[in-house]
DNA sequence: TATGGATGCAAGTAATCACTTGCACTCATC
DNA sequence: GATGAGTGCAAGTGATTACTTGCATCCATA
């Protein structure tokens, strides 16, 4: 809305983005990205001085592009809790799936760049974590959910399961079940785990 | 016990691995790993013939590792359930930060040498889950633990929300709480998700 | 029509990479 | 005391890297 869409700019750094899924910040040369944005190698100097400069376009564009996503979606859970759950969970699950190759180099450059890493997860996570734990004040504001348990840490053990989950889901060696049976069971026991004690 | 310990070969093999952790296995040159294990860069390569072939040698020791260290502690699991899993859950907890910065770059990695990550999740998490599973099991065969989910997935969800926590919590912003926090709500939560239901 | 900004192309820079070669040294064992 | 395996040292290989320079070309706008 506010930039004139710079053709070239954005077909660079989209191309970025893949060329750094694919072969990692280290692996990824200038070539590579230049040849995936069909563009000269020269002109992603041009518009963005350095590899540096390219990777903290990438980044904002990344955060800015998961923030028109997220939005939508979700109403009140004043309802069945374990359903809301599941629905949030099939999402944020199918949407870390989709970006697994990126999120792993960028966990794995998590030390080496860390204003990266720091900026994907306050900037991109922070909307989506928060109006999940607003999602889970209101379940419990509605008796679904027992007291004494910080929703805060208990939404970030809940995405936590998910994105764990992908990570071990998709390293290629399966133990035996299908990621939608994994998100199956997170669900339960979590839903279980907030559930109010029902008078011993 | 069964190789007479080549003292060079060793050091040479830990040095790389604390360098293949700091700086990633594309960022790791050989010449850092020589200097690091204060040996002739050439010596490196007479070892292990390449690259490759001393990141090869470097993961099977680091299952190794990872299988003398594993024994020991844990007896059944007929006690307190929430105990047990709490103590599991802070031995694991603390491996797994120990080992922060090398599982990053094995997690960035993962797509690239799926081999590499494979093995080591294969042979080196697959004792410690079962172990897990078979507690699990005992707990409820004590009735402690309700029927009608998979104890697989469920171990696995379990530590999936203690890996993902370390990601995250090591990831250099926290949200106001301390790693301890987090380990006692996953435990709290999990514990309860797996509590027989007191009829209804 | 003229100007200026963005782009392509060809070539080149200095640095770094994984990896090699040849030679000398040590040291345990025969 | 001779042998041979393991190591250090110096030097060098060709390939690849991020990044630069100079010049031609397009194209929108003044």
């Amino acid at each position: 809305m506010s930039e004139p869409a710079n053709t070239t700019r954005e077909r660079i750094i989209e191309a970025a983005m893949r060329v750094f899924a694919r072969d990692g910040l280290q692996g990824a040369t200038t070539r590579a990205i230049a040849q995936e944005a069909e563009v000269n190698e020269v002109t992603l100097f041009r518009q963005f001085q350095n590899k540096e400069g390219l990777l903290a376009a990438v980044m904002t564009h990344a955060v800015q592009a998961n923030h028109s996503e997220s939005m939508g979606d979700e109403a009140e859970w004043t309802g069945n809790l374990k359903k809301n759950l599941r629905r949030f969970a099939d999402n944020l699950y199918a949407s870390l799936v989709r970006d697994e190759a990126f999120l792993r180099t960028m966990i794995g450059e998590g030390k080496r760049h860390p204003e990266h890493s720091k900026k994907l997860i306050m900037d991109a996570v922070k909307p989506v974590r928060e109006r999940f734990i607003a999602n889970l004040e209101a379940a419990r504001k509605a008796g679904l959910v027992r007291k004494g348990i910080d929703l805060g840490i208990a939404a970030d053990a809940f995405t936590a399961m998910l994105f764990g989950g992908m990570l071990r889901n998709t390293a290629g060696c399966s133990w035996g079940y299908e990621p939608a049976d994994y998100v199956a069971i997170c669900v339960d026991v979590f839903a279980a785990g907030l559930a109010p004690v029902p008078r011993a």
